[in-house]
RNA sequence: UGAGGGUUGGUCUAGUGGCAAGACGACGGGUUCUGGCCCCGUUAACCCAGGUUCGAAUCCUGGACCCUCAGCCA
């Protein structure tokens, strides 16, 4: 008998974690009612035209997510109907995305591409049935006799050339005898529609441009709403999900598939996501990449699914994230805090902890012995005791955090002061008997005598300290990089100010180097995570960290009860 | 202004005529060799106005506000 996670349900058959919205009660209804015969077949439709982002997720995950949980299955499917803007280098990185975050398409990957074929003989067709025709119309006057929100549109004077002259048209176009922009094939629906959408939308344009993939074969290419319907309808798609900004394309997507009386499976739309202190446009993405404002589209402060795997973000937290926020209808803006607890949560459990010193303060033990260095035993990971122990050389010179001294400390500062006692971690109690200065008055080093009877950590006599401080001995340190990343923008909606660069948050990024580690990280495996005890959780980069040379990304900072301390004492001061 | 959607604590999401629930956050406390984790507690919401009903977040009517659409983009 399974009793794990996975198979214990909530009574609703679904396994707990994953909660009931708005489109699994949609799926749930029509396999109860054998709508089609029980199936469930999503697809992700990205256009190959420029890299994941945290919204794509939220699609993929929930594309995917439904497929696995309903055991149908989840195509990818290359939405590139547009040779302008599209581009293999996108259709790679795409699947690496997909792939990674945890999905698997097994061998359902298309391309709307593929389709070329298939949706120029439905065009033909619907021209036949008097349901399309081709334009002569610049795109100007398209643009004119279009309408406005409240005015309706005007028929083109083409819009009754007989079938015959579409049909001879139509095949012109597709022989490359018109100039872009010349003409276009049209559905001939109802140009005073109170939804634009179906004021004869346009279903082919010419594009005389090499394809990524179909090359010249084609100088006629079909329209997103010509496209899609019909590629979902031909592979079988039961529930088509998209955004809301589809919404009034559902009336257009139903009409083709009815008028060409195909198999019709149903387009659902739900909410974007849209994540606080970020952008997620793909317009203000590449904005930020080629202005320079960050280092590329895996730069470890961008949104984008590279991004976070770059920073260090686990897959498992972006798909707990994916399911905590829910679907619905309504425009939202997820707290990027939660995101942050997601991975908290999953590398607390699972990533090894290790010391570090990233401001080091030289301390030197004065009645510890010259040249003695002893091994101390560490815990590797508290939740989980099966990580087993590693040892810890200490020695009588050590480093320690500068911010875990203050000469003056104020009324909540339990760490190191003059006088005081505090504990090293798995090592011994040390207390502050002197601070050196440079002649600018600077502090370069304290003086500390240790107690060895607290060996270990624990004084025989059970007197208690107030904190316990992280420490790398001197002599086995290895120096290394560390990069601290903090929120891209300082306010929680940039995309809705005028001048939403001026929010860029100036310290999104500090790079230390001559970080004090301990030897364990000498050879940190590229792509590892730790936890840096009291620090936060990292990520040996896995671009530019090298064995003996490491260079570690902070993925998210430990929830920091003394920062927030901190905070509110300025605040009063 | 035409059409299509939307509105539940600070944030996200449940609730589909019968005690407004959960998560994140914030705040307070306990515990602790991580000011972490964990545990306990507090805070805090049905857009408004009418109506139907024994009973309305839910149904009806009216209103307010927000989002989307006038690409030969997706």
């Amino acid at each position: 008998m399974n009793t794990g996670n996975r198979e214990k349900t909530e009574g609703n058959g679904r396994p707990e974690g994953e909660k009931s919205h708005f489109i699994r009660q949609i799926i749930e209804a029509d396999i109860a009612s054998g709508k089609y015969s029980g199936r469930v077949v999503t697809r992700f439709p990205p256009e190959p035209n420029g890299y994941l982002h945290i919204g794509h997720a939220k699609s993929i995950c929930l594309n995917f997510g439904l497929a696995r949980q309903y055991r149908g299955r989840c195509h990818l499917r290359f939405d590139d109907t547009n040779p302008m803007k599209e581009n293999v280098e996108y259709v790679d990185s795409i699947k690496e995305d997909v792939r990674w975050l945890g999905f698997d398409w097994d061998d359902h990957e298309y391309f709307a591409s593929d389709y070329f074929d298939r949706l120029y003989e439905y065009a033909l067709e619907l021209i036949r049935s008097g349901n399309a025709y081709v334009d002569s119309l610049s795109p100007d006057q398209i643009r004119e006799y279009r309408g406005t929100l409240s005015e309706p549109g005007k028929e083109s004077p083409y819009r009754n050339r007989s079938v015959e002259e579409s049909l001879e048209l139509f095949e012109k176009m597709r022989q490359g005898e018109f100039a872009e922009g010349e003409c276009v094939l049209r559905a001939k629906i109802d140009m005073s529609s109170p939804n634009i959408v179906m004021r004869d939308p346009t279903l082919y344009r010419i594009r005389r441009m090499s394809h990524h993939r179909t090359v010249d074969k084609w100088c006629i290419y079909p329209m997103y709403d010509f496209a899609h319907c019909l590629s979902d309808s031909m592979e079988g798609i039961t529930h088509s999900l998209c955004t809301l900004e589809f919404e009034n394309n559902r009336e257009l997507y139903d009409w083709i598939l009815a008028k060409l009386d195909v198999y019709h499976p149903q387009q659902i739309e739900f909410a974007r996501l849209n994540l606080s202190n970020t952008v997620l446009s793909k317009r203000r993405l590449i904005h930020l990449v080629e202005g320079g404002y960050v280092d590329g589209w895996d730069d470890p402060r961008m949104p984008t699914i590279s991004g976070f795997r770059r920073r260090g973000y686990t897959p498992a937290s972006i798909r707990d994230f994916c399911e905590r926020i829910g679907v619905a209808r309504r425009d939202s803006m997820v707290d990027l805090a939660l995101l942050e607890h997601c991975v908290r949560e999953d590398l607390n459990k699972n990533a090894m902890r290790v010391m570090g010193v990233l401001r080091p303060l030289k301390v030197v033990i004065e009645n510890y012995p010259e040249d003695e260095t002893e091994t101390l035993t560490a815990i590797n990971n508290p939740e989980d005791q099966s990580m087993g122990t590693r040892d810890v050389p200490f020695s009588r010179v050590i480093y320690i955090e500068r911010g875990d001294f203050m000469e003056d400390p104020p009324k909540k500062f339990f760490r190191l002061a003059p006088g005081r006692e505090v504990r090293l971690r798995y090592a011994y109690f040390i207390r502050c008997t002197d601070v050196i200065r440079d002649e600018s008055g600077g502090i370069v080093e304290l003086r500390c005598t240790y107690d060895p009877e607290t060996r270990g950590g624990d004084a025989p006599d059970g007197r208690k300290v107030k904190s316990t401080l992280h420490w790398v001995a001197a002599s086995h340190a290895v120096q290394g990089t560390v990069r601290l990343y903090d929120h891209l923008f300082t306010v929680e909606n940039p995309a809705e100010k005028k001048d939403a660069m001026a929010f860029l948050n100036q310290e999104s990024l500090e790079v230390l180097t001559g970080c004090m580690l301990e030897p364990e990280l000498e050879h940190a495996a590229a792509g590892q995570r730790y936890q840096f005890e009291r620090l936060g959780y990292f990520y040996a980069d896995h671009k530019d960290s090298a064995p003996g040379r490491p260079v570690f990304n902070r993925i998210v900072t430990l929830r920091d009860t003394w920062a927030k301390i901190q905070k509110t004492q300025k605040k009063i001061s």
